[in-house]
Formats: structure tokens, sequence, C-alpha cells
DNA sequence: AATATTTTGCAACAAAGTTGCATTGTTGTA
DNA sequence: TACAACAATGCAACTTTGTTGCAAAATATT
């Protein structure tokens, strides 16, 4: 497990630091996406909220963690597959928000289907967000 | 010009306000989406941020505007269409944002596609965005 | 092990959003 | 049109969220 940290660490040329190993293992462990919120709380004795919001940013660059788009000025981050690469995210799955326990999760299963635009509209990152009830949440 | 926005106030049982209409019809001119921010600009010496605040929050509930969701912490809002019920939004048509210019567009004729999801997830609400150039910034 | 480089924490700040309450404006009714 | 009932606004104070510069600490390099 730690060395799967590191490892990821060390794949894109960052020094190994005690918050960086810590915000890495927190994505894996839960597995979901993560907003700057969720690891301040689970980590805020440890760290402090700079050094979450500079770690952040510097995942995201180097295309660790890639961000999800939210309707309520929260945005979360979630773990990149292999693919991505520094600068250049190639997210093209669809990322689910539940309703009822704010759970974020990526759809991997789903792609983004592509998408005809009028003349002159180029895209460069297309983003599917579905909003609605969880598998554990159903009832 | 002003008996549509009057009309769509009292349409949705909203007292007619100065602030109200004002806001309204800043949607109604620009046609494309506005951030929180672009509205302060636009009317900051007209009315305190707070009204701003409250009157948006108020025509999201009443189903006059929808919510976009963005990955800069900076939702945006745009008129929802006639369909839209109290609480009930319909918006399945695709939202762009430019990289350029900023400016964030209903694109309504495209609409999105659905989505089969795995077992246990139910969609409510379906958000699709893409970002990239628009017709204006494309050279 | 010593030095160069990077990262972190702190402090101070700026921006964004919220809440309570008195004042003002709007609506419906007589 | 005037009045009472109600809703919306502005103000002040506050909380939360995000940013920046710089010294201290940790990490990497030789």
């Amino acid at each position: 497990m730690q060395d799967k940290i590191t490892a990821i660490l060390r794949k894109h040329q960052l020094s190994i630091t005690e918050a960086r190993k810590k915000i890495l293992s927190l994505f894996w462990e839960t597995g979901n996406a993560l907003a700057h919120g969720d690891i301040e709380q689970k980590s805020s004795e440890d760290f402090d909220r700079v050094t979450i919001y500079r770690t952040l940013q510097t995942f995201v660059e180097k295309g660790i963690i890639h961000t999800i788009p939210t309707s309520d000025n929260s945005v979360r981050y979630a773990l990149c597959k292999d693919e991505c690469a520094a600068g250049h995210h190639h997210d093209d799955h669809v990322h689910f928000i539940c309703d009822d326990c704010g759970t974020t999760y990526c759809i991997d299963e789903v792609s983004v289907p592509k998408v005809k635009l009028p003349k002159g509209f180029s895209a460069i990152q297309t983003d599917l967000v579905i909003s609605g009830t969880c598998n554990k949440c159903e009832q």
C-alpha cells in the first residue's frame, strides 16, 4: 500500500512528503471522489489548510487526480486512471453524485458520448455529471 | 420587455420588485449564463450583495433559472425553458463554457444523450458540460 | 554528511457566502 | 386610495473558503 503510494508520487517526479502520502492514501482508501472539505476534516490535525490546497493543486497539474464539476460550489477530486498525463486529462467516464449521501462516484463502465456541437464551437473537455440516488441509498 | 419580465414573476407567484426585475432582465439581455459575480458587477450600485444571493436562490427554487456545474467553484445560472416547474428542472441541453472568454452557452440544438447506469443507480438530473473554444473566440 | 532545493506552517489577507433584524416596499382588501 | 398584513431589502456582523509571502522545516542531491 505505502509502496504503491510512493511509486505514484515518484512516477510523477514529486518528492515524497507526509502530506502527499496521507492525502493520496485518502483517495485510495475511500475509492470515491473527495472535496477539499472532506480532506480537511480527515486530516486537519495533521496538516495546515494551505498545504491541502497546494497538494490538490499539484496533484491536478501532475495528472494524479482530476476535478469533477458540481452545482454547489464544492469542486470534487478523484484519482485519474493511468492514461492521464500531466496537464492532459482523459477522464471520459461519467460522474455520479448521490443526492442522498453526497458520495461522488466515477462510473468507469459508462463512457461519455461524443457530441456534435454547432459551427465554430470546439470541445476540449467534456463532463457528464449525473445526480440522483446511488446503489447504497436506494431502498 | 418589461411586460414579459413581470409576467414571468407573476406566473411564479413572486412579488414584483426592482431587484427581481433587474436581475431577470439581465438574463434576458445577455442570453447566456451568468455567475453571481457577473450580476454583482452589473448591478452592485443598485442592490446589496445579499439581495442578489437571495434573488438567485428564489429563482432557482421557483424554476425560473437553473444552475450549471463548473470545475472552478463559480456556479453559473441560466434561464430555464418553459417546461421547468418549481423544484423540478428539466434542462436536458448541453452547456458550453468557453475557456477564452468565459462565456457560458446553453446549446439548445443538442440534447443530452440518455445514459445507462449500473444497477441501483437512478438518475434525476443529467448535466453535460463541455469546455473549449466558442464561435466568437475561434480564429 | 553537507548543501541546494522543495515543501510546509504561519500569519495576514481577500473573497465568497450566511444570518438576524430593523426598515422599506409590495400586495390584497375594504 | 388608504390601510393592514406580509414579503423583500439593506445593513452589520460574522463564518467559511481560498490566496500570498516568507521564514522554518523537511526532502533530495552530491
